[in-house]
DNA sequence: CTTGAAGTACGAAGAGCTTCGTTGACATCG
DNA sequence: CGATGTCAACGAAGCTCTTCGTACTTCAAG
């Protein structure tokens, strides 16, 4: 199992994976630059995708002229292990530590603050 | 204001600013060293805290031979410039999205799930 | 005054990331 | 068939980050 951890541009494209679904280098392209205001070339998509693959961090159809792509890990591993990265470098290690101050200095909505707190529910019910 | 976000090497030589408190080079190496197991060159220390002066991380005395090194941010604001960065460039800005995934699927002390839900209260009361 | 220790400054090498141009294969339409 | 458009492959340039060696400065001890 490779190291789940992209980089920014790495994850840029497996978001529009995640949402979009299985796509050729066409239609990351094109959601790329509808995504973001500025041009990209298509070469640097197609590019980033190769070494993507290269890494273990999608995989591809090459039965089609077009070659279709697709995330080896869900979007939950992914981020799970970039959070895990920032708690080991940032926080000694402290999850909550993380949490913390995700929350403090930041409005947040109160639905979603049920949210969190029927996650804590359900955490210690263990 | 410069950008308060340091890369992985400069964090760690934050982190022991923070901690001890204004330091020479030496001082930090010696921390350093002590803290991974492996060597580190003096330079590379003298190096990385040049660079971070240069780009406003640290302030720097230089009025004795062996000049001290001071962090200009403090530890919530660095910390929490990195934890904005995560939630933006992984969880489409969503704050609670991010929550949500540092404690999922990872044992949380009772005694951290409590403070947690202190902070909770507290934001909700405005 | 000379020598050695401790310090700073500087340049450069190597690695990884990002970007793109060029090339060659392949298909499609006239 | 030949021109045109689409695609994958590849190499390379430019950038940042990290690491370290070398050279220069300064100070103190003999």
């Amino acid at each position: 199992m490779t190291d789940p951890r992209p980089t920014d541009a790495e994850l840029q494209l497996l978001r529009i994976l995640w949402s979009t679904g299985p796509c050729t280098v066409r239609e990351v392209h094109r959601r790329l630059e509808e995504l973001r205001e500025t041009d990209v070339a298509y070469t640097t998509v197609l590019k980033l995708l190769q070494v993507m693959h290269d890494k273990g961090l999608v995989a591809r159809d090459t039965s089609e002229r077009s070659h279709v792509y697709t995330p080896t890990f869900a979007e939950e591993q992914v981020t799970g292990a970039l959070v895990d990265d920032l708690v080991r470098k940032a926080f000694d290690g402290s999850a909550s530590r993380l949490v913390m101050r995700a929350l403090a200095d930041r409005p947040t909505d109160p639905d979603e603050i049920a949210e969190i707190r029927a996650l804590l529910d359900r955490l210690e019910e263990r």
